[in-house]
DNA sequence: TCTTGCTATAAACCTAGGTTTATAGTTCAT
DNA sequence: ATGAACTATAAACCTAGGTTTATAGCAAGA
């Protein structure tokens, strides 16, 4: 497959592809060079990449997912599982702030809470 | 007041300052300038900038908080309400992503959901 | 073979919310 | 009156997650 191919299957922008690679996040097993250094990417980078979407859609940063995916590192399932709970506990710290920034601002409109400043 | 007086007094460094007044977040009468065009600061310009930190850690942008502070617009308090109204909003939206992902996570975590490559 | 279309790279650009740097004028304590 | 400390501006730099642009080399059909 070449990088349209992938591009249509995937709904990832071409340039989208290419930036992921250059930022690792694409295994060398998903993709090679052909004579004229074309990419040349196998059937699999298709499920591969919708899991990379889920991942960036749970909070996963680029880097994250990088690390998850780097065979150097070869991380065991205990050590991704680490990474998993450590996302999840960030998640929790989020939804603490912003159910504090919601309860402040109903106070606003209900008075409760003010400005001390006329906004 | 220097802006030195300020920075000290809020917390903000002197570059955040002059940002925030470059970003319009600063209306006119809580700053003005000397002979030496150094700014010279209100009183008040604490107070305010304390409810300006409370917003921006309340999911306010500064673009948001400009809008509101913007004496040339003049807004009105029902005006002001649906900001805030809409804010609110993003917020319960945010909160309902994040939900989603806490769920898919701890799925993965307890193997009722998986990744088909393994990641 | 010619033209349109696909592929490649590097580098610039984008938003957001700042921070850092370079350069220059001012003020204060000694 | 001089050097350290403070102020000013403009412009560059930073992270994240990309997108756009410029330039050039292949490809595939009429």
């Amino acid at each position: 497959m070449k990088i349209n191919d992938v591009s249509k299957l995937t709904g990832l922008p071409i340039s989208t592809l290419r930036f992921y690679e250059r930022k690792n996040l694409i295994p060398d097993r998903f993709v090679q060079r052909d004579a004229n250094n074309y990419r040349i990417y196998s059937e699999e980078v298709v499920e591969y990449l919708s899991d990379v979407k889920t991942l960036l859609s749970v909070d996963f940063s680029i880097e994250d997912i990088s690390l998850l995916v780097d065979q150097q590192l070869n991380l065991s399932y205990e050590e991704k599982k680490k990474i998993i709970e450590h996302k999840i506990q960030d998640i929790e710290d989020i939804q603490q702030r912003l159910n504090k920034s919601k309860k402040f601002l109903n106070d606003v409109l209900e008075g409760t809470a003010t400005f001390q400043t006329k906004c």
